[in-house]
DNA sequence: CGTCAACTGTTGCGAAGTCAACGATAATTC
DNA sequence: GAATTATCGTTGACTTCGCAACAGTTGACG
C-alpha cells in the first residue's frame, strides 16, 4: 500500500520532533543549541574543516553554518583559520574550552539517551539503524538523479 | 552500545531532512509549504477539528497553527466556524477549493514518493513504520514521565 | 596570459518555529 | 452564585532556517 509512504513521513517527524524537544532542554543547560552542539561535535570529529564541509555534515544551509559558527566564535569555543594555500576557505577548530563543552554535553547527551531510550535497544539495533541508513542512502541517491 | 543511540538521531534527522528536501520543492508547485500541506490534509482527516487539535496532531505550537490557518484562509483554502457551544473554539473545515488543491498535491505526493522510495517498500513495512510506531510511544511516554 | 565558469563565505530577506503573555470563555471549587 | 482555575485562540519578541544575490578567489580553457 502507499499508505506506507505516506504514513512514513509523519513517524519521522513525530520522532524527530519528540526526540528534538528533549534534546533542546538539555542542551540549553550548556548554552547550546542543538545546531550549536552538533556544530561542535562535527568540527571535532573533523578538525580543520571548511564552512562548506560543515553545512554539508550539518545537512543545512552554508548561510546558517556561518552563522552557527560566528557565535561559537563569538562565545570562544571555535576558531577560524584561513586557509594556507585556498584564499576562500576557512578552517574551523575547536579552541579549548569548545572541547571541554563539548565533552561535558556530549556525556549529558548520551545519559539522557539512555534514559530516554530505555528499552528499545533491540529495537534500535534491528530495525531502525539499519533501516534508517538504507532508507537515507535510498534517498541521497534520489535526489542526485 | 551507547553509539546507537547517538546515532540514532543523526540517522533520523537525515532521513527527515532528506524527505523535507523534496518535498518543499513539490509543495511549492502548488503554493503550499509543507506545514500548509499538513495542515489541510489533518483538516479533511478530522473535519471540525480545532486549532488545538490541529496543533497537536502537526506536532507544532498553537501560535503556529493559528498563523498557518489564517494564511490558509486568507487564500480560501479553509473556513473557521465559532463552535456551537464553546465559545472559545473554532471549528476547521475545507472549502471546496481546500479539498481541490489537497486532492491534487496530495496524489503529487503520492506518486513523487512512489519514486522516491523505490524499491524500499519491504523495508517500510517490515522495519521502519513499526519500529517507528514504538519508539514514537516510548518517547512520548518518556516526556509524560 | 585573459576570459569565463565554479566555488567560498557572507549578507538581506521572508517563512516558520518557540516561548511568554494576554483577553475571553468554560469549568471547577468553595 | 462567586471566585478561582483552566482552556482557547491570538499576538509580539526573538531565534533559526533556506533561498537568492553578492564580492572575492581559484580553476579551466581558448
Amino acid at each position: 500500500m502507499n499508505d506506507d509512504k505516506e504514513k512514513l513521513y509523519n513517524l519521522l517527524k513525530e520522532a524527530f520532533l519528540l526526540l528534538d524537544f528533549g534534546d533542546r532542554q538539555l542542551f540549553a543547560r550548556y548554552d547550546l543549541t542543538i545546531s550549536r552542539y552538533y556544530a561542535l561535535y562535527h568540527i571535532d570529529e573533523a578538525l580543520g574543516l571548511s564552512i562548506s564541509q560543515l553545512s554539508d555534515r550539518m545537512f543545512c544551509d552554508k548561510s546558517n553554518a556561518t552563522r552557527v559558527v560566528k557565535g561559537l566564535e563569538k562565545d570562544g569555543l571555535v576558531i577560524r583559520e584561513p586557509h594556507e594555500t585556498d584564499g576562500r576557505t576557512l578552517r574551523l577548530f575547536l579552541t579549548t574550552a569548545g572541547k571541554q563543552l563539548l565533552t561535558t554535553a556530549s556525556t549529558a547527551h548520551t545519559e539522557y539517551n539512555q534514559s530516554r531510550l530505555n528499552g528499545t535497544h533491540e529495537l534500535l539495533r534491528n530495525n531502525l539503524i539499519d533501516g534508517l541508513d538504507i532508507l537515507n542512502k535510498r534517498l541521497h541517491d534520489f535526489l542526485q538523479e
